[in-house]
RNA sequence: UCCGGUGUGGCGCAAUGGUAGCGCACUCGACUGUUAAUCGAGUUGUUACUGGUUCGAGUCCAGUCACCGGAGCCA
C-alpha cells in the first residue's frame, strides 16, 4: 500500500479503513492500561500524527524497546476519529515496522528544548526538530516562489558560473580555485605562474553572477540568477555567511525607477505567498522565535515602501543630532545604525535609499548628470537592514571607460564587459538579494547559520 | 579582524577562594485516553586546554582554543 502524508491525512481529517505511514518518532507515552501514544513525525508539515499502539498487536513485545524518540517507523493501522483533544483524527495500529532505531542513551535529540549552539553542532540531526522543519519547509517555499514571480513574468532562469576569472568589484575577497600543489607552486619573476594552472589563468568561486547577467540580459531582455555565491571575509557575524545563495535579475530597458518598482513588487509578492502558503509553519515561529515576525510581515504587504535619495537621507540624520556611533555627513557610507535608524524610527516600514555619491559605489554603476551620484538604491527592512541592492548600470562605453580608469581597474580584463556597450548597448538596471537574509527576516531566526541546511562560515565546513 | 561576554554530567544552568549541586533527559517502579503527561527512586563530572598565584582554584592571573553578542567588510 502506498504511503501517506501526514500532512494530507491531517489536510483531510476524514476516516479511513486502512493507510500507511512512515516517519519518525517524535514522542512515545505510555499507558499502563495497554497501550502506548506515539506522536510520528515525516517532516511534510509542522504537526505530528498521534499514533495509539495497542500492546496486543502483533509482536508489539518484541519492538516495544526500539519505539524511542528518534527511530524512523512505518505503521499500518486505522483512521479514526480523536477522543482526546488537541487532534482530530489519530491511527489505530494493526502492525508496525521499525526501520531504524535510535537508542535514547545515545540520540542527541531530547524531547525539550536546545540551544541553537547545540543544535549547530549536530548540523545532521537538527532538521528533526520543529523549528528547522518549519525554517527549511519556509525557505523551500521562498525559493518556489522567487521562481514563480520571475518565471510568470517572462524571465530567463539563467544559471551563470561558480569558477570565474571575474572579480565584481567590490564584492569582497574570493576563494581561489586551483590544482596547483600547495608544496611545489610554479613560479617566475618571482610571480605565480599560473599558465600551469587547471585554467591556465587564475580562478575563484564566485562573488556575483551580476556581470554574466548582464551579458544575457543583453540579449533575453529579462534573466535572472538564483545561485550559490561565495565570499572569503573573515566575517564573524550572525549575518554572513562564506556560501550563501543570491537572486539577481537582471533587466534591459529598465531604469532605476523601474528596478525600484521591480524590487518593491518583488518584496510584497514573496511575503504574501509566503503567509499564504506556510501559515502553520509561521504561526509556530511566531510564537515560539519572534512574537513580531507576522507584524512584521504585514508592514511590508500593507505599506508601500518609502522612496528617498541618499542626499535626503543625509539630511535627516544630520537634523536628528543624534549621537552615531559613526558621524553622519554627505559622502560617508551610511552604517548599519543609521539605515536601521530610518526604517525603525523614522519611517517605521521598509525604505529605499537612491542616488548614492559616486565615489562609494562601483564603477558599473550609472552616474547622473550631475556627476556626483549613481543610480543606485538599497532597500532596507526594519530590524534587518539592507536586503536589497541594485542599480541602472552604465551603458554608454566613454563613462564606463572613464570610470573604470579612475577606479584603477585594467580595463583588458573587461574586454568582453565593455563590448557590451560598443556592440547594441542599452540601458539597463538589476539587483541582488541575499536568499539568507531574506529566511531570516521571514522566520524571525537571529542567525543566518540557522536557516541554511549547512552553512559555511570562517572556519567551519563540517558536513 | 576589532570590542565585549561565556566555556561546569547527554542538554539547560547554579555554586563568597574552602565537601561540585539543581532542572530536564536517561534507567527502574507507580499511575493514567495521554498531549513537553504526572509522581517516587536511581545512574551520570579530567569544571575547555596549558601554565601560574595560594595551605587550598570551577572561582584569581596569563596564554591558547571554541562558542555567543555587537562592530567593520558585505548580501
Amino acid at each position: 500500500m502506498k504511503r501517506r502524508k501526514i500532512k494530507d491525512i491531517l489536510g483531510q481529517g476524514k476516516e479511513q479503513a486502512e493507510i500507511v505511514i512512515m516517519g519518525w518518532v517524535r514522542t512515545r507515552r505510555d499507558s499502563k492500561g495497554g497501550f502506548s501514544f506515539l506522536e510520528i513525525s515525516d517532516g511534510s508539515c509542522l504537526k505530528n500524527l498521534q499514533v495509539v499502539a495497542d500492546h496486543n498487536i502483533d509482536s508489539f513485545d518484541s519492538i516495544s524497546e526500539k519505539l524511542q524518540t528518534g527511530s524512523c517507523v512505518g505503521i499500518t493501522g486505522k483512521l479514526v476519529q480523536s477522543p482526546g483533544k488537541g487532534q482530530s483524527v489519530e491511527l489505530q495500529a494493526k502492525s508496525i515496522e521499525v526501520y531504524g532505531e535510535a537508542d535514547p542513551n545515545q540520540y542527541p535529540l531530547q524531547k525539550k528544548h536546545h540551544s541553537f549552539e547545540f543544535l549547530r553542532e549536530i548540523s545532521h540531526l537538527r532538521p528533526r526538530t520543529n523549528t528547522f522543519g518549519a525554517v527549511m519547509r519556509v525557505r523551500n517555499r521562498l525559493s518556489y516562489s522567487i521562481h514563480k514571480f520571475f518565471q510568470d513574468q517572462g524571465f530567463v532562469y539563467l544559471h551563470t558560473p561558480i569558477i570565474t576569472t571575474n572579480d565584481c568589484e567590490g564584492a569582497g575577497e574570493m576563494f581561489q580555485v586551483t590544482t596547483l600543489k600547495p608544496d611545489s607552486i610554479p613560479v617566475v619573476d618571482g610571480k605565480v605562474d599560473y599558465t600551469q594552472d587547471f585554467f591556465g589563468e587564475k580562478t575563484c568561486l564566485t562573488v556575483s553572477g551580476q556581470l554574466e547577467g548582464e551579458v544575457y540580459a543583453l540579449a533575453l531582455s529579462e534573466i535572472y540568477t538564483f545561485g550559490p555565491t561565495f565570499r572569503a571575509e573573515n566575517s564573524n557575524t550572525s549575518r554572513h555567511l562564506s556560501e550563501f545563495w543570491m537572486v539577481e535579475p537582471e533587466m534591459a530597458f529598465y531604469d532605476l525607477e523601474d528596478d525600484m518598482n521591480l524590487a518593491e513588487d518583488f518584496l510584497h509578492y514573496l511575503f504574501k505567498d509566503v503567509l499564504e502558503h506556510c501559515s502553520e509553519d509561521l504561526e509556530f515561529l511566531n510564537k515560539q522565535i519572534d512574537k513580531t515576525i507576522l507584524e512584521r510581515h504585514r508592514n511590508i504587504t500593507e505599506n508601500e515602501f518609502e522612496r528617498i535619495t541618499y542626499t535626503d537621507a543625509i539630511n535627516i540624520l544630520e537634523k536628528l543630532n543624534k549621537n552615531f556611533t559613526y558621524s553622519v555627513e554627505w559622502g560617508c557610507n551610511l552604517q548599519s545604525e543609521h539605515e536601521r535608524y530610518l526604517s525603525e524610527e523614522v519611517f517605521k516600514k521598509a525604505v529605499i535609499i537612491y542616488d548614492y555619491p559616486e565615489e562609494i559605489k562601483p564603477f558599473y554603476m550609472k552616474v547622473n548628470g550631475n556627476g556626483k551620484t549613481v543610480r543606485a538604491m538599497d532597500v532596507l527592512l526594519p530590524k534587518l537592514g539592507e536586503i536589497i541592492g541594485g542599480s541602472q548600470r552604465e551603458d554608454d562605453y566613454g563613462s564606463l571607460l572613464k570610470r573604470m580608469q579612475s577606479k584603477k581597474l585594467n580595463s583588458e580584463d573587461y574586454d568582453w564587459y565593455l563590448d557590451l556597450r560598443r556592440f547594441g548597448s542599452a540601458p539597463h538596471s538589476g539587483f541582488g538579494l541575499g536568499f539568507e537574509r531574506l529566511v531570516q527576516f521571514v522566520t524571525g531566526m537571529e542567525n543566518i547559520r540557522d536557516v541554511i541546511p549547512f552553512p559555511r562560515t570562517p572556519k567551519h565546513a563540517r558536513f
